[in-house]
DNA sequence: CCTCAACTAGACTCAAGAGTCCAACATAAC
DNA sequence: GTTATGTTGGACTCTTGAGTCTAGTTGAGG
Protein backbone atom coordinates (compact mmCIF):
# COMPACT_ATOMS: atom_id res chain seq x y z
CA UNK A 1 0.00 0.00 0.00
CA UNK A 2 2.17 2.72 1.58
CA UNK A 3 5.33 2.99 -0.86
CA UNK A 4 8.05 2.60 1.58
CA UNK A 5 6.88 -0.90 2.41
CA UNK A 6 8.20 -2.18 -1.09
CA UNK A 7 11.55 -1.39 -0.33
CA UNK A 8 14.10 -3.89 -1.06
CA UNK A 9 12.70 -6.55 -4.07
CA UNK A 10 9.61 -7.15 -5.05
CA UNK A 11 6.34 -7.52 -2.87
CA UNK A 12 6.53 -11.66 -2.22
CA UNK A 13 3.76 -11.29 -0.36
CA UNK A 14 0.52 -12.23 -2.92
CA UNK A 15 3.12 -15.19 -4.43
CA UNK A 16 3.25 -16.76 -0.76
CA UNK A 17 -0.59 -16.20 -0.04
CA UNK A 18 -0.91 -17.53 -3.49
CA UNK A 19 0.98 -20.87 -3.06
CA UNK A 20 0.28 -21.02 0.71
CA UNK A 21 -3.75 -21.62 -0.46
CA UNK A 22 -2.35 -24.14 -2.97
CA UNK A 23 -0.90 -26.25 -0.35
CA UNK A 24 -3.22 -25.89 2.26
CA UNK A 25 -6.09 -26.52 -0.05
CA UNK A 26 -4.12 -29.59 -1.08
CA UNK A 27 -2.70 -30.88 2.05
CA UNK A 28 -5.06 -29.67 5.04
CA UNK A 29 -3.48 -26.66 7.55
CA UNK A 30 -1.60 -29.53 9.87
CA UNK A 31 -0.01 -31.40 6.83
CA UNK A 32 0.99 -28.11 5.00
CA UNK A 33 4.49 -27.72 5.51
CA UNK A 34 5.77 -24.34 5.52
CA UNK A 35 8.59 -25.48 3.78
CA UNK A 36 6.93 -26.70 0.69
CA UNK A 37 4.71 -23.54 0.78
CA UNK A 38 7.75 -21.77 0.71
CA UNK A 39 9.30 -23.92 -2.38
CA UNK A 40 6.15 -23.74 -4.18
CA UNK A 41 6.29 -19.49 -3.94
CA UNK A 42 9.89 -19.44 -4.78
CA UNK A 43 10.82 -17.89 -1.80
CA UNK A 44 13.41 -18.51 1.45
CA UNK A 45 11.43 -20.08 4.43
CA UNK A 46 12.76 -16.78 6.17
CA UNK A 47 11.08 -14.70 3.87
CA UNK A 48 7.32 -16.81 4.49
CA UNK A 49 8.17 -15.86 8.21
CA UNK A 50 9.12 -12.07 8.03
CA UNK A 51 5.94 -11.99 6.37
CA UNK A 52 3.64 -13.80 8.27
CA UNK A 53 5.01 -14.44 11.66
CA UNK A 54 4.15 -17.92 11.85
CA UNK A 55 1.92 -20.56 9.91
CA UNK A 56 -1.08 -19.37 11.96
CA UNK A 57 -1.39 -16.27 10.70
CA UNK A 58 -0.64 -17.45 7.27
CA UNK A 59 -3.23 -19.62 7.41
CA UNK A 60 -6.01 -17.33 8.73
CA UNK A 61 -4.77 -14.74 6.15
CA UNK A 62 -4.71 -16.81 3.47
CA UNK A 63 -8.72 -17.97 4.26
CA UNK A 64 -9.55 -14.20 4.71
CA UNK A 65 -7.99 -13.25 1.15
CA UNK A 66 -10.60 -16.45 0.26
CA UNK A 67 -13.51 -15.17 1.65
CA UNK A 68 -12.91 -11.47 -0.04
CA UNK A 69 -12.77 -13.30 -3.30
CA UNK A 70 -15.56 -15.58 -2.97
CA UNK A 71 -17.95 -12.44 -1.14
CA UNK A 72 -17.31 -10.47 -4.73
CA UNK A 73 -18.09 -13.38 -6.82
CA UNK A 74 -21.25 -14.31 -5.04
CA UNK A 75 -22.48 -10.97 -5.14
CA UNK A 76 -22.35 -10.46 -8.97
CA UNK A 77 -23.81 -13.53 -9.08
CA UNK A 78 -27.12 -12.43 -6.97
CA UNK A 79 -26.48 -9.09 -8.76
CA UNK A 80 -27.70 -10.41 -12.21
CA UNK A 81 -31.49 -10.52 -10.55
CA UNK A 82 -31.29 -6.95 -11.24
CA UNK A 83 -31.95 -7.49 -15.00
CA UNK A 84 -34.76 -9.19 -14.52
CA UNK A 85 -36.56 -8.91 -18.25
CA UNK A 86 -40.34 -10.34 -18.80
CA UNK A 87 -38.96 -13.63 -18.14
CA UNK A 88 -38.47 -14.74 -14.87
CA UNK A 89 -37.23 -18.22 -15.37
CA UNK A 90 -34.75 -17.27 -17.44
CA UNK A 91 -33.61 -14.70 -15.14
CA UNK A 92 -33.61 -17.18 -11.88
CA UNK A 93 -31.79 -19.87 -13.91
CA UNK A 94 -29.07 -17.27 -15.35
CA UNK A 95 -28.40 -16.32 -11.39
CA UNK A 96 -28.76 -20.13 -10.48
CA UNK A 97 -25.92 -20.99 -12.84
CA UNK A 98 -23.59 -18.35 -11.79
CA UNK A 99 -24.24 -19.39 -8.35
CA UNK A 100 -23.67 -22.84 -8.88
CA UNK A 101 -20.41 -21.84 -10.80
CA UNK A 102 -18.90 -20.13 -7.52
CA UNK A 103 -20.20 -23.04 -5.37
CA UNK A 104 -18.41 -25.46 -7.71
CA UNK A 105 -15.04 -23.35 -8.02
CA UNK A 106 -12.35 -25.26 -6.61
CA UNK A 107 -11.11 -22.33 -4.66
CA UNK A 108 -14.42 -22.43 -3.16
CA UNK A 109 -14.31 -26.06 -2.09
CA UNK A 110 -11.09 -25.90 -0.74
CA UNK A 111 -12.43 -23.04 1.51
CA UNK A 112 -15.26 -24.77 2.52
CA UNK A 113 -12.73 -28.09 3.07
CA UNK A 114 -10.50 -26.20 5.33
CA UNK A 115 -13.31 -24.58 7.05
CA UNK A 116 -15.28 -27.85 7.86
CA UNK A 117 -11.93 -29.57 8.98
CA UNK A 118 -10.49 -26.70 11.04
CA UNK A 119 -13.38 -25.31 12.67
CA UNK A 120 -12.83 -27.08 15.92
CA UNK A 121 -9.55 -25.74 16.39
CA UNK A 122 -10.37 -21.61 14.61
CA UNK A 123 -13.74 -20.79 15.42
CA UNK A 124 -12.94 -17.30 14.71
CA UNK A 125 -12.42 -18.51 11.02
CA UNK A 126 -16.17 -19.28 10.30
CA UNK A 127 -17.06 -16.37 12.16
CA UNK A 128 -15.55 -14.45 9.21
CA UNK A 129 -16.91 -16.46 6.61
CA UNK A 130 -20.63 -16.67 7.84
CA UNK A 131 -20.89 -13.17 8.79
CA UNK A 132 -18.43 -11.75 6.08
CA UNK A 133 -19.89 -14.07 3.32
CA UNK A 134 -22.74 -16.38 3.63
CA UNK A 135 -24.92 -14.03 5.34
CA UNK A 136 -24.45 -10.79 3.06
CA UNK A 137 -24.65 -13.00 -0.28
CA UNK A 138 -28.26 -14.34 1.52
CA UNK A 139 -29.41 -11.04 2.33
CA UNK A 140 -28.59 -9.78 -0.93
CA UNK A 141 -30.59 -12.72 -2.65
CA UNK A 142 -33.29 -12.07 0.08
CA UNK A 143 -33.26 -8.75 -0.97
CA UNK A 144 -33.69 -9.15 -4.83
CA UNK A 145 -36.46 -12.30 -3.90
CA UNK A 146 -38.31 -9.23 -2.00
CA UNK A 147 -38.32 -6.59 -4.87
CA UNK A 148 -39.32 -9.81 -7.20
CA UNK A 149 -42.23 -10.47 -4.67
CA UNK A 150 -43.46 -6.70 -5.03
CA UNK A 151 -43.85 -6.76 -8.76
CA UNK A 152 -46.12 -9.55 -8.49
CA UNK A 153 -43.72 -12.07 -9.99
CA UNK A 154 -43.87 -14.57 -7.12
CA UNK A 155 -45.59 -15.25 -3.79
CA UNK A 156 -43.45 -15.07 -1.45
CA UNK A 157 -44.21 -14.15 2.59
CA UNK A 158 -41.23 -14.52 3.99
CA UNK A 159 -37.76 -13.52 1.38
CA UNK A 160 -34.75 -14.62 3.71
CA UNK A 161 -36.88 -18.18 4.01
CA UNK A 162 -37.38 -17.96 0.57
CA UNK A 163 -33.31 -17.20 -0.48
CA UNK A 164 -32.64 -20.24 1.89
CA UNK A 165 -34.62 -22.52 0.08
CA UNK A 166 -33.61 -21.05 -3.30
CA UNK A 167 -30.38 -21.49 -2.42
CA UNK A 168 -30.65 -25.10 -0.72
CA UNK A 169 -32.02 -26.47 -3.42
CA UNK A 170 -29.41 -24.86 -6.14
CA UNK A 171 -26.31 -26.16 -3.83
CA UNK A 172 -27.62 -29.30 -1.85
CA UNK A 173 -27.64 -31.64 -4.81
CA UNK A 174 -23.95 -30.66 -5.22
CA UNK A 175 -22.29 -32.00 -2.14
CA UNK A 176 -23.21 -35.27 -3.11
CA UNK A 177 -22.78 -35.14 -7.07
CA UNK A 178 -19.16 -33.56 -6.53
CA UNK A 179 -18.03 -35.80 -4.15
CA UNK A 180 -17.30 -33.64 -1.79
CA UNK A 181 -15.95 -31.16 -3.76
CA UNK A 182 -13.46 -34.12 -5.35
CA UNK A 183 -15.42 -34.46 -8.65
CA UNK A 184 -15.67 -31.80 -11.25
CA UNK A 185 -19.14 -31.58 -12.37
CA UNK A 186 -19.56 -30.74 -16.09
CA UNK A 187 -21.20 -27.64 -17.40
CA UNK A 188 -23.94 -29.67 -18.96
CA UNK A 189 -24.92 -31.22 -15.54
CA UNK A 190 -24.35 -27.83 -13.60
CA UNK A 191 -26.92 -26.37 -15.81
CA UNK A 192 -29.39 -29.58 -15.11
CA UNK A 193 -29.26 -29.30 -11.16
CA UNK A 194 -29.94 -25.15 -11.93
CA UNK A 195 -32.71 -25.72 -13.77
CA UNK A 196 -34.45 -28.56 -11.74
CA UNK A 197 -33.62 -26.69 -8.86
CA UNK A 198 -35.13 -23.13 -10.10
CA UNK A 199 -38.17 -25.16 -12.07
CA UNK A 200 -39.06 -26.83 -7.91
CA UNK A 201 -38.63 -23.23 -6.30
CA UNK A 202 -40.85 -21.51 -8.84
CA UNK A 203 -43.26 -24.63 -8.62
CA UNK A 204 -43.36 -23.77 -4.98
CA UNK A 205 -43.79 -19.72 -5.28
CA UNK A 206 -45.63 -20.00 -8.13
CA UNK A 207 -48.09 -16.52 -7.68
CA UNK A 208 -51.44 -17.43 -6.48
CA UNK A 209 -54.35 -16.29 -9.37
CA UNK B 1 -17.34 -63.22 16.81
CA UNK B 2 -15.86 -66.70 17.36
CA UNK B 3 -15.27 -67.86 20.94
CA UNK B 4 -11.73 -68.01 20.78
CA UNK B 5 -11.26 -64.21 19.59
CA UNK B 6 -11.79 -63.57 23.18
CA UNK B 7 -9.17 -65.68 24.94
CA UNK B 8 -7.25 -63.39 27.32
CA UNK B 9 -9.17 -60.03 28.74
CA UNK B 10 -12.22 -58.95 27.75
CA UNK B 11 -12.15 -57.01 24.41
CA UNK B 12 -11.00 -53.98 24.37
CA UNK B 13 -11.81 -53.63 20.87
CA UNK B 14 -14.86 -51.39 20.92
CA UNK B 15 -13.51 -49.11 23.65
CA UNK B 16 -10.91 -48.42 21.51
CA UNK B 17 -12.95 -47.65 18.49
CA UNK B 18 -14.92 -45.55 20.71
CA UNK B 19 -12.39 -43.62 21.97
CA UNK B 20 -11.16 -43.12 18.46
CA UNK B 21 -13.68 -41.73 17.34
CA UNK B 22 -14.47 -39.41 20.61
CA UNK B 23 -10.59 -38.34 19.71
CA UNK B 24 -10.71 -38.27 15.73
CA UNK B 25 -13.94 -36.07 15.72
CA UNK B 26 -12.49 -33.60 18.59
CA UNK B 27 -8.66 -32.60 16.98
CA UNK B 28 -8.80 -34.01 13.27
CA UNK B 29 -7.10 -37.00 11.85
CA UNK B 30 -3.59 -35.40 12.00
CA UNK B 31 -4.03 -33.96 15.47
CA UNK B 32 -5.31 -37.12 16.75
CA UNK B 33 -2.76 -38.84 18.73
CA UNK B 34 -2.50 -42.51 19.56
CA UNK B 35 -1.71 -41.65 22.77
CA UNK B 36 -4.46 -39.82 23.53
CA UNK B 37 -6.98 -42.17 22.08
CA UNK B 38 -5.22 -45.10 23.96
CA UNK B 39 -5.62 -43.09 27.58
CA UNK B 40 -9.01 -42.52 26.34
CA UNK B 41 -9.83 -46.09 25.81
CA UNK B 42 -8.40 -47.00 28.93
CA UNK B 43 -5.65 -49.16 27.54
CA UNK B 44 -1.92 -49.10 26.77
CA UNK B 45 -0.47 -47.98 23.35
CA UNK B 46 0.25 -51.26 22.28
CA UNK B 47 -3.23 -52.77 22.59
CA UNK B 48 -4.47 -50.66 19.81
CA UNK B 49 -1.32 -51.21 17.37
CA UNK B 50 -2.18 -55.04 18.54
CA UNK B 51 -5.85 -54.63 17.04
CA UNK B 52 -5.72 -52.52 14.53
CA UNK B 53 -1.62 -52.47 13.48
CA UNK B 54 -1.30 -48.53 12.24
CA UNK B 55 -3.27 -45.05 12.94
CA UNK B 56 -4.75 -45.22 9.51
CA UNK B 57 -6.72 -48.84 9.70
CA UNK B 58 -7.91 -47.28 13.01
CA UNK B 59 -9.20 -44.12 11.31
CA UNK B 60 -10.82 -46.59 8.53
CA UNK B 61 -12.20 -48.67 10.77
CA UNK B 62 -13.80 -45.89 13.08
CA UNK B 63 -15.15 -44.46 9.60
CA UNK B 64 -16.54 -47.73 8.78
CA UNK B 65 -18.76 -48.61 12.25
CA UNK B 66 -19.70 -44.92 12.22
CA UNK B 67 -21.26 -44.74 8.82
CA UNK B 68 -22.87 -48.46 9.80
CA UNK B 69 -24.90 -46.66 12.61
CA UNK B 70 -25.56 -43.16 10.09
CA UNK B 71 -27.40 -45.93 7.92
CA UNK B 72 -29.30 -47.80 10.35
CA UNK B 73 -31.04 -44.28 11.57
CA UNK B 74 -31.07 -42.93 8.50
CA UNK B 75 -33.20 -45.74 6.64
CA UNK B 76 -35.13 -46.11 10.05
CA UNK B 77 -36.24 -42.54 9.98
CA UNK B 78 -37.34 -42.70 6.12
CA UNK B 79 -39.12 -46.09 7.09
CA UNK B 80 -41.27 -44.13 9.04
CA UNK B 81 -42.84 -42.89 6.07
CA UNK B 82 -44.98 -46.24 4.98
CA UNK B 83 -47.24 -45.43 7.82
CA UNK B 84 -48.62 -42.06 6.25
CA UNK B 85 -52.39 -41.96 7.38
CA UNK B 86 -54.40 -39.87 5.55
CA UNK B 87 -52.36 -36.68 6.57
CA UNK B 88 -49.18 -36.18 4.32
CA UNK B 89 -47.99 -33.20 5.75
CA UNK B 90 -47.99 -34.52 9.28
CA UNK B 91 -46.22 -37.95 8.43
CA UNK B 92 -43.73 -35.84 5.84
CA UNK B 93 -43.21 -33.70 8.48
CA UNK B 94 -42.42 -36.31 11.57
CA UNK B 95 -39.93 -38.28 8.90
CA UNK B 96 -38.34 -34.46 8.05
CA UNK B 97 -37.81 -34.34 11.85
CA UNK B 98 -35.95 -37.49 12.39
CA UNK B 99 -34.04 -37.07 9.15
CA UNK B 100 -32.95 -33.51 10.31
CA UNK B 101 -32.49 -35.65 13.93
CA UNK B 102 -29.88 -38.16 12.10
CA UNK B 103 -28.30 -34.97 10.28
CA UNK B 104 -27.62 -32.95 13.13
CA UNK B 105 -26.56 -35.66 16.05
CA UNK B 106 -22.70 -34.84 16.83
CA UNK B 107 -21.62 -38.08 15.83
CA UNK B 108 -22.92 -37.36 12.39
CA UNK B 109 -21.34 -33.91 12.57
CA UNK B 110 -18.09 -35.38 13.27
CA UNK B 111 -18.38 -37.64 10.57
CA UNK B 112 -19.11 -35.26 7.84
CA UNK B 113 -16.42 -32.69 9.36
CA UNK B 114 -14.23 -36.02 8.49
CA UNK B 115 -14.77 -36.50 5.36
CA UNK B 116 -14.35 -33.12 4.60
CA UNK B 117 -11.20 -32.59 5.65
CA UNK B 118 -9.80 -36.35 4.88
CA UNK B 119 -11.36 -36.70 1.47
CA UNK B 120 -8.19 -35.45 -0.64
CA UNK B 121 -6.24 -38.34 1.32
CA UNK B 122 -8.93 -41.13 2.13
CA UNK B 123 -10.59 -41.15 -1.43
CA UNK B 124 -11.81 -44.34 -0.27
CA UNK B 125 -13.53 -43.61 2.07
CA UNK B 126 -15.76 -41.06 0.73
CA UNK B 127 -16.85 -44.07 -1.89
CA UNK B 128 -17.74 -45.90 1.03
CA UNK B 129 -20.32 -43.35 2.95
CA UNK B 130 -21.25 -42.26 -0.56
CA UNK B 131 -22.19 -46.08 -1.57
CA UNK B 132 -22.99 -47.37 1.59
CA UNK B 133 -24.99 -44.93 3.43
CA UNK B 134 -26.73 -41.75 1.22
CA UNK B 135 -26.98 -43.33 -1.71
CA UNK B 136 -29.03 -46.08 -0.22
CA UNK B 137 -31.25 -43.69 1.87
CA UNK B 138 -32.06 -41.32 -1.24
CA UNK B 139 -32.64 -44.70 -2.98
CA UNK B 140 -35.92 -45.28 0.23
CA UNK B 141 -36.56 -42.22 0.10
CA UNK B 142 -37.73 -41.57 -3.39
CA UNK B 143 -39.37 -45.52 -3.36
CA UNK B 144 -41.48 -44.08 -0.44
CA UNK B 145 -42.44 -40.80 -2.32
CA UNK B 146 -42.87 -42.79 -5.95
CA UNK B 147 -45.62 -44.83 -3.54
CA UNK B 148 -47.27 -41.81 -2.31
CA UNK B 149 -46.93 -40.45 -6.28
CA UNK B 150 -48.60 -43.43 -7.52
CA UNK B 151 -51.46 -42.90 -4.98
CA UNK B 152 -52.00 -39.54 -6.01
CA UNK B 153 -51.20 -37.79 -2.72
CA UNK B 154 -47.96 -35.92 -4.84
CA UNK B 155 -47.51 -35.02 -8.27
CA UNK B 156 -44.00 -36.27 -9.02
CA UNK B 157 -42.83 -37.05 -12.16
CA UNK B 158 -39.12 -37.91 -11.17
CA UNK B 159 -39.09 -39.79 -7.43
CA UNK B 160 -34.94 -39.16 -7.46
CA UNK B 161 -35.12 -35.49 -8.30
CA UNK B 162 -38.18 -35.23 -5.73
CA UNK B 163 -36.26 -36.81 -3.01
CA UNK B 164 -32.91 -35.00 -3.91
CA UNK B 165 -34.88 -31.46 -3.49
CA UNK B 166 -36.92 -32.45 -0.26
CA UNK B 167 -33.26 -33.45 1.36
CA UNK B 168 -31.90 -30.60 0.13
CA UNK B 169 -34.73 -28.45 1.45
CA UNK B 170 -34.20 -30.24 4.94
CA UNK B 171 -30.69 -29.99 5.24
CA UNK B 172 -29.37 -27.37 3.37
CA UNK B 173 -30.28 -24.65 6.05
CA UNK B 174 -28.55 -26.39 8.98
CA UNK B 175 -25.12 -26.29 7.76
CA UNK B 176 -25.10 -22.55 8.26
CA UNK B 177 -27.61 -22.64 10.75
CA UNK B 178 -25.82 -25.22 12.82
CA UNK B 179 -22.18 -23.30 12.31
CA UNK B 180 -20.78 -26.55 10.16
CA UNK B 181 -21.43 -28.78 13.56
CA UNK B 182 -20.38 -26.05 15.85
CA UNK B 183 -23.78 -25.37 17.56
CA UNK B 184 -25.86 -27.24 19.10
CA UNK B 185 -29.43 -26.16 16.86
CA UNK B 186 -32.41 -26.36 19.37
CA UNK B 187 -35.21 -28.63 19.14
CA UNK B 188 -38.08 -25.79 18.03
CA UNK B 189 -35.84 -24.13 15.35
CA UNK B 190 -34.95 -27.47 14.21
CA UNK B 191 -39.12 -28.30 14.15
CA UNK B 192 -39.25 -24.93 12.15
CA UNK B 193 -36.94 -25.68 9.44
CA UNK B 194 -38.62 -29.00 8.94
CA UNK B 195 -42.24 -27.65 8.68
CA UNK B 196 -40.86 -25.10 6.45
CA UNK B 197 -38.95 -27.67 4.27
CA UNK B 198 -42.46 -29.48 3.97
CA UNK B 199 -44.58 -26.87 3.25
CA UNK B 200 -42.45 -25.74 0.50
CA UNK B 201 -41.70 -28.95 -0.86
CA UNK B 202 -45.69 -29.86 -0.75
CA UNK B 203 -46.31 -26.66 -2.10
CA UNK B 204 -43.90 -27.16 -5.15
CA UNK B 205 -45.38 -31.15 -5.49
CA UNK B 206 -49.00 -30.61 -4.67
CA UNK B 207 -51.19 -32.49 -7.07
CA UNK B 208 -52.83 -30.44 -9.89
CA UNK B 209 -56.62 -31.17 -9.42
C1' DC C 1 -1.11 -75.43 39.11
C1' DC C 2 0.41 -74.40 34.42
C1' DT C 3 0.35 -72.33 30.13
C1' DC C 4 -0.62 -69.25 26.74
C1' DA C 5 -2.35 -65.20 24.97
C1' DA C 6 -3.49 -60.75 25.53
C1' DC C 7 -2.54 -56.76 28.33
C1' DT C 8 0.36 -53.05 30.71
C1' DA C 9 3.75 -49.33 31.65
C1' DG C 10 7.19 -47.10 30.08
C1' DA C 11 11.52 -46.56 27.88
C1' DC C 12 13.19 -46.23 23.34
C1' DT C 13 14.18 -45.21 18.13
C1' DC C 14 13.50 -42.56 14.34
C1' DA C 15 11.73 -39.09 11.38
C1' DA C 16 9.87 -34.83 10.49
C1' DG C 17 8.40 -30.23 11.00
C1' DA C 18 8.13 -25.35 13.31
C1' DG C 19 10.71 -21.74 14.04
C1' DT C 20 15.56 -19.41 14.59
C1' DC C 21 19.97 -17.77 13.21
C1' DC C 22 23.56 -16.14 10.37
C1' DA C 23 26.61 -14.70 6.80
C1' DA C 24 26.30 -13.32 2.14
C1' DC C 25 23.66 -10.82 -1.26
C1' DA C 26 20.51 -7.64 -3.87
C1' DT C 27 18.18 -3.33 -4.61
C1' DA C 28 15.79 1.08 -4.03
C1' DA C 29 16.44 5.56 -2.14
C1' DC C 30 19.57 9.10 -0.98
C1' DG D 1 29.01 4.93 -3.21
C1' DT D 2 26.49 4.25 1.05
C1' DT D 3 22.78 2.63 3.72
C1' DA D 4 18.74 0.40 5.17
C1' DT D 5 15.88 -3.14 4.29
C1' DG D 6 14.46 -7.44 2.41
C1' DT D 7 16.00 -11.81 0.58
C1' DT D 8 18.50 -16.16 0.43
C1' DG D 9 19.96 -20.84 1.54
C1' DG D 10 21.18 -23.74 4.67
C1' DA D 11 22.51 -25.24 9.06
C1' DC D 12 20.65 -25.50 13.56
C1' DT D 13 17.57 -26.32 17.89
C1' DC D 14 13.75 -28.28 19.94
C1' DT D 15 9.65 -30.65 20.22
C1' DT D 16 6.54 -34.11 19.17
C1' DG D 17 4.45 -38.10 17.55
C1' DA D 18 4.36 -42.93 15.20
C1' DG D 19 5.66 -47.19 15.97
C1' DT D 20 8.78 -50.80 18.48
C1' DC D 21 10.47 -53.35 22.26
C1' DT D 22 10.83 -55.47 26.74
C1' DA D 23 10.02 -57.23 31.14
C1' DG D 24 6.52 -58.13 33.94
C1' DT D 25 1.30 -59.02 34.89
C1' DT D 26 -3.25 -60.97 34.43
C1' DG D 27 -6.81 -64.23 33.60
C1' DA D 28 -9.15 -68.17 31.17
C1' DG D 29 -8.80 -72.99 29.83
C1' DG D 30 -6.86 -77.38 30.51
Amino acid sequence: MSPQLNRGRIDKRKDILDAAFSVFAREGYPQAHVDQIAAEAGVAKATVYNHFGDKESLFRETIAALSERALARNLAAVALLAETGDDLPAALTKVGIHLVDCYCDPQSWALRRLLYAETPQFPDLLELTQVGVAEPVAQALADRLARLALEGHIDIADPALAAEHLTALLTGPLEARSRFGTRRIPRLERKTITESAVATFLSAFAPRP
